[in-house]
DNA sequence: CATGAATGAGCCTTCATTCAT
DNA sequence: CATGAATGAAGGCTCATTCAT
């Protein structure tokens, strides 16, 4: 019964918690890094401000822990990507296609990363940050490929980041109304990246 | 005389200027954007508080006239490449070392552009941002080797944000202690990009 | 319970903010306008500046509560008499004594309103001001008089402006050590009005 | 010579003071108190901030002088009025028309002197003041008709309080909308007074 | 005398965090 | 555990006044 018990209120912590997440996440996107505000995620969360403080650390937390949930789906996607049968080309090829199409829907998102300077977290110096996750799993695609012998021999983390941004530079263009067709987009980025590195 | 007394109040409001805007770029570089409060850039001035705001509008406006002059040294250097008689693929090889030196000596510098989200400035989102202007710059580095018949013709625009940001991925990665050597890094961008691209 | 709970959270609620409103009411006594200093209400207080925040939107808001807790009294004994069974004379006069002595208590409170240039809340200039209720007030008691037949047809609202000033111009030399006599100022303003009012 | 020169400096003085009152009587008007700021009054005459305070105290004594400015003509109406050969009624009575045309063309004079808060000058309680002088004025008057048997023997100076106040009123009121109509305005306070004070 | 850059005390307001209930 | 009133450090900005030129 101790155990049950213990249990329950772990889920009642759980359900608390996403609650919380839940909330700031829409804070976060309603009104932006500027107006992410405990007091606000409280009243939208509906509990009070003291309970925020029982499930995060600090305001910080609270915030990394929010990106990360508004990431996830992207993420996990990505992993499905990563973890398939695809080949190292297609793999990228699908990843680009996804960013760009998560970017597209989740365009306020990409504003409040890219865009928005009043973040501590600092998600590109963190080393265990999104950002290197990410890098990471695209290092291993192309590790991948070279070892098939499709890709050239590289330093495989380096040639992610070159993809990741480079990527990003695409989607920022597009949501800044540059172009908006990522049939267009997905073969460019692809180009230039695999006649530079094909084998 | 007129003429004389106007000018001579014109230098000393240009050395009160460069003063606060020096002791902003110190304060920046040592305590970050986080740090950068109105009181502790007056006392590193020397001066004031009130002086602070008889030389620039608000908060914001020092911030973005300091980051300005921050980046003054590299952007003069750009144009100078820019302008110059060379080739294409060599502009953008000369871009893409002194980028990396600059970045390099400035470390500090990209760790607050990049990494500090306390800027309301956004240099990414404002069109006409230092970002926009580097990334036209570049498009017309691409414009001109494609007129040269040395590259494909391309959005060029698109492809100088990739350049662009997949130097800044590499910047970052060397930043952050995986590397050193702009000998192997700028030769990757450069092959990458080049192999994609050239005719 | 809860209903008790809630209850008692909105006495403390009440208890802070009367807190509050004592020190304001005391700093606007002492200091005056001038004086009236968020800082200064808070340590009156014994609270912390931001309490303050929590039961009042802004300074101009506590200023404007404070002036009406500072007039309560008075316009509950104007609200006694305009409703008791006096006869229309009786009762301005009965309001004309009321005010002069009221006044003369609260001295500083006079000035503070009359003298002081400070309050952004303009009681005069505002049509729901306690001036304007006082002035409707009054006014009904002239409509009072003129249906009953003891009073001129008049505009009644003119009248009253005219009574209450012509008073207010009597407290105010009183107050000024003119004249420290209600005996001699209150049969004063009556026998001019009533004199040009009269049937 | 010596003369000629100091006189010369005082008409320059004069005209500089003049110019400074002129420019913060244009000031006052369009701002209001609150934007009754001692550099926009330096903006607005064209000189240069230090030199207000080489023709005014402070900022309250400009003030002070500035409102005089305001009311001169009306004060040199006034003691048109007063020195005439008219009978006391008839003085009372022009003078009410007189003020009463005044502020509705000085309909921003009214409201700065009456609504606006933000004077540390306070008209009303200085025993120097312009209202006081009125009242003083207005009380020779009542005394001169006391003395030509035509009123009752009073308290003047509070009769003339009372008298200037009431006007007051009604002049508040016809700012606010409530009537324009000197013709029945001028009667109604005339009347009231007339009748309470005719012998 | 005039100037106007510099001053800096002063003030309002915000908001992350705590802690008694 | 949850609560939310209280805290108070922190920070941006204003503007009357001064004084060196």
């Amino acid at each position: 019964m101790e155990e049950q018990k213990r249990t329950r209120k772990e889920i009642l912590d759980e359900v608390t918690r996403t609650l919380i997440l839940d909330a700031a996440k829409k804070i976060l996107f309603d009104e932006g890094t500027q107006g992410f505000i405990m007091d606000r995620v409280a009243v939208q969360a509906g509990v009070a401000k003291g309970t925020l403080y029982l499930h995060f650390r600090d305001k910080d937390d609270l915030l990394k822990e929010t990106l990360e949930k508004c990431f996830e789906p992207f993420f996990i996607l990505a992993d499905t990507i990563f973890e398939s049968d695809l080949s190292p080309e297609k793999k990228l090829e699908e990843f680009s296609l996804q960013g760009y199409r998560f970017f597209e829907q989740q365009r306020k998102l990409f504003y409040i990363v890219m865009g928005s300077r009043e973040l501590k977290t600092d998600s590109h110096m963190d080393e265990d940050s999104p950002y290197w996750g990410l890098v990471e799993k695209i290092a291993r695609v192309f590790d991948e490929g070279t070892r098939q012998g499709l890709f050239k021999p590289m330093n495989s983390t380096k040639m992610a980041g070159m993809f990741l941004d480079a990527q990003g530079a695409l989607i920022l263009q597009q949501l800044l109304g540059k172009s908006t067709d990522p049939e267009e987009d997905v073969p460019l980025v692809m180009n230039v990246f695999l006649n530079g590195i094909r084998a």
